[in-house]
DNA sequence: GCGGCATGTCATGTCGACATAATTACCAGA
DNA sequence: TCTGGTAATTATGTCGACATGACATGCCGC
């Protein structure tokens, strides 16, 4: 499914996937997946809304950020209509933030929020775990069995970008063997959310040593269909990804944004 | 808070609210405080959402009903664009569907995605009741026990729409105490899309009688603080719930979407 | 020199119009 | 009468333009 869907990622963005990093390709893929979920044909909106979204959560775009509507129109030689919806999807999954009358700006994830996403994401992915340890079917085991070498792989050679989208593709894959879309569709829109951290939060070795033996164990879990386990396991790896964090906003690892936004604009259009 | 809201409830219908019945009012607050969230003063946008959105919950348009961005356009002597976003804000909250290049509808509810949102809603639910039975401050508290009593006032009256509506407001006071405005968002949006049926369920009054009987224990269990017995009354009583919306389904409560939509403009050209 | 107010500039919200895709209506043939 | 293809019609997606509200700058009084 994978090598398919790389294959249309290119219709999907407009600059040639070339001149992308590897890991922007998945970031875009993702938020496909999730933002642009029943646009199946890529269309104007989608395509913007995939590509801006990518661009948060790869943190190319800062927290704070402004996303004027006339400056997406003009570099994506579209009109403002557009654009306008591309946002709005983007504010439906939390990335944006549109208020009245004011230029829209990348959503800022202060820790009280991050905090409430996980005590969410926690409780719900338990509940989701829970089912996929009773209704998973072979097919469902096997993918995540490969899922899981990937993500050893990964692991293994110390590639952090790899590791970090296995990770996606291991709980996605979780998430479909629930069969509970609704469950699914909020899971997948709180971790967009938090995406923009996990690079944060997995560059500490010790956080990917934890995360790579939590993953096996609720593998072990899955195998036995064991559910309460698999509840719990879940739980107890968000709780210890959120204490990570906490730590990092503590230590400032998250710069909070700059005040003045005009300025920016001002500097660039100096610099022409 | 109620009273406020109320005063203000006129200026974000287009109709006069002395001709509509009072549930409706309801609905379109109800729908204002989940769907227009951000918008703090009443936008044209805002506006059309919160009638056509409490149109949908109050049934008065159906399961499947076409919502054609002209006719709405026409109805609100306004242009398309704002329409299409708020036809955009109601698809966001599941109560519209907006296919590509198709007709926007009324989303159509079955029963898998009923039971989708009810195991969702009973987990996230429970523990948001479990937080708040911790969290909870006196003002909550006083707050909470106006509303049981509202709740049960209806109750004796055999008030179904009064009692419905104070069944929503007690859950939304519940959620608010819980200090998480994630998972409060979440509740809300989930409990917009099964709206529609709750006139159904609770019109049983077994049901009734169990969900007042709910409602005292789980009061009990917060005034205690007793945070499990909390979550686990709340999932009991979801489960109770979705018991009873499954028999409805099977009996055929639940009027399957005509098919073709287009007739019924026909017909009510054909009318003037 | 500094704070508050007026003014100018810019972006947003909304509008009417157009091209294109979808849907209906029509018609011929079986 | 029903079915299949084609034409007409309608609605959607997009566009450029305009008015109103927000922000920044500059001015004036203190």
């Amino acid at each position: 499914m994978t090598t398919t869907t790389f294959e249309r990622a290119d219709s999907w963005i407009a600059t040639p996937p070339s001149s992308q990093p590897e890991s922007f390709l998945n970031a875009v893929l993702v938020v496909r997946r999730i933002v642009a979920e029943h646009h199946d044909r890529p269309s104007l909106v989608s395509r913007v809304a995939c590509e801006v979204g990518a661009e948060i959560i790869e943190n190319i775009r800062q927290s704070g950020e402004d996303l004027s509507s006339v400056e997406l129109a003009e570099r994506y030689e579209t009109s403002r209509t557009p654009i306008r919806e591309a946002l709005l999807l983007l504010e439906k999954e939390g990335l944006v933030r549109i208020p009245q009358r004011r230029r829209p700006h990348v959503a800022v994830l202060d820790i009280e929020e991050v905090r409430e996403i996980y005590r969410v994401r926690a409780v719900l992915f338990g509940a989701v775990a829970s089912d996929a340890a009773t209704l998973r079917t072979p097919e469902d085991m096997q993918a995540l069995r490969e899922l899981l070498a990937r993500l050893s792989a990964a692991h293994d050679a110390h590639d952090l970008s790899a590791y970090l989208w296995a990770n996606v593709e291991f709980y996605n894959r979780l998430t479909i063997a629930a069969r509970n879309a609704t469950a699914k569709r909020i899971l997948d829109s709180l971790l967009l959310r938090t995406l923009r951290l996990r690079r944060l939060s997995l560059s500490q070795p010790t956080r990917r040593e934890k995360s790579m033996a939590h993953h096996v164990q609720l593998m072990n879990a899955l195998e036995e269909q064991d559910a309460p386990l698999a509840d719990v396991l879940i739980r107890s790896n968000h709780l210890h990804a959120l204490a990570v964090l906490e730590q990092i906003y503590a230590d400032g690892g998250i710069p909070s944004p700059m005040r003045s936004r005009r300025r920016r604009r001002q500097a660039a259009a100096a610099a022409l």
